[in-house]
DNA sequence: AATAATTACTTGTCAATACAAGTTTTTTTG
DNA sequence: CAAAAAAACTTGTATTGACAAGTAATTATT
């Protein structure tokens, strides 16, 4: 007896609550409703509840205490794993905007790629796409994706603009960022970046190239990031 | 009714398992008996042994498939936090060389740290030191470190060439690092980093300022790390 | 013999219930 | 009034039962 589709009730759940953590609802350090309330409101049982409860906790939204309650946690992870932060304050979704420099086309892979890929792989063919990404209009990051072709039907014409890639592939395919693997190292930039990034002569840049395990079987996401850190620097935990 | 202790049951088969993974027993790529042998084996019902799968899940140590069982992997689990991976091939441990620039002393912690500090660790006063570490004789990291001098006896004593700090903690106080933050960016060395690192003009560097958490509580470990990624580059997981 | 349909087995989802174990609030007691 | 005890919350653990959905092996069919 689903109510129109065929997505759990968990997860409906969990979608629902992390919504309305990530867009403010419940700030951080409050409390959510009990999970009886929860069960009251949104007609389910405790287990089912504490399922979504789980998925939340297992992804940094919330913490449980027993006796007290779920505590609410802003993950600063915000743009999948990799987060910005300013030198004074933390810098939330709002002022970050997107722009596309090369839509997302099927080509063939490079030659030469900076990881080793499976022969699934590279019988797939590759997706790729270029962005720059700004903070406040300030451009920060140029972001190289490449992604195999598998399981993502239409993805080349969905529109990317102020989504983050992440965000596409996890609600139309039900894609998430596992984990995965990155080499850092600051270099001169190329013309082209120092144009995109709108530096100056002699500025150095962070240069991330990164592989990203994913929860489909095979399904790899590669990027090839580009990021002034002048002002912002990149933040992360390990 | 627990038998000896009151560890759950979820929690002991999670332990058996994970412990039969990591010691062979099942290879990767095995299947882990089904959820309803492992009932009848372990005397439990399915969602308990459901909620010891979804641990391991979680933690990496198996992979579920509908249908089809729970296949163990291996997860690559790579606590070194920091470590180089060459252009070509990964480097050892053994050509790496530390040499100390600034013996281990108890100062005061400077003003307008990089991480906010907690009472405890401004009161109990910081241990610095300066080292540089070497690859093949190449100097490759500037590490300064910072720790605040609690429960850590006689450690400004102790000689540390050619053993990381890491290790000192480890053996002599028990301290484990379980994980921590870092901001990352890329700079134009300051001249005494540029000699240190035998840097041409003009060639940026890595900065990292990181905190660490350990297993004592109170007890964080910070350093800011300059670092050559012209031949290496910095690789770590996430 | 190759293919299609069936069956058996696997994990996924969900309900209803019970009690244990922490935390907070309220009430009782001194 | 203050402290202790009780009650009323909370999440944690565990059982039992049922059906859905995906996968693999078996059987029947052509």
């Amino acid at each position: 007896m689903n109510s129109g589709a065929s997505i759990p009730q968990h997860r409906k759940l969990y979608e629902i609550l992390r919504r309305h953590i990530t867009e403010g609802i419940y700030a951080e350090g409050d409390l959510l409703p009990s999970e009886n309330e929860l069960c009251r409101l949104y007609g389910m049982t405790r287990p089912t509840v504490r399922q979504s409860l789980a998925g939340l906790a297992n992804d940094g939204y919330i913490r449980k205490h027993q006796g007290k309650g779920s505590i609410v946690q802003l993950p600063p992870r915000d743009i999948g794993i990799l987060s910005v932060s300013g030198t004074t304050s933390a810098v939330g979704n709002r002022n970050l905007k997107t722009r596309i420099i090369v839509k997302p086309v099927l080509i063939q892979w490079p030659g030469e790629f900076m990881f080793a890929l499976t022969e699934l792989e590279k019988e797939s063919g590759c997706i790729y796409m270029e962005r720059l990404r700004l903070l406040d209009a300030a451009p920060i990051f140029y972001d190289i994706s490449y992604l195999a072709n598998i399981g993502l039907p239409r993805i080349t014409a969905r529109k990317f603009e102020n989504k983050s890639l992440f965000e596409i592939l996890r609600e139309h395919y039900k894609v998430e960022i596992k984990g995965g693997e990155q080499r850092i190292r600051a270099i001169s930039p190329s013309p082209r970046i120092r144009k995109f990034l709108k530096l100056e002569s002699g500025q150095p840049v962070l240069h991330l190239e990164r592989r990203m395990v994913t929860n489909i079987e095979g399904l790899f996401l590669y990027s090839s990031i580009f990021c002034n850190t002048g002002k912002y620097s990149v933040f992360g935990r390990f």
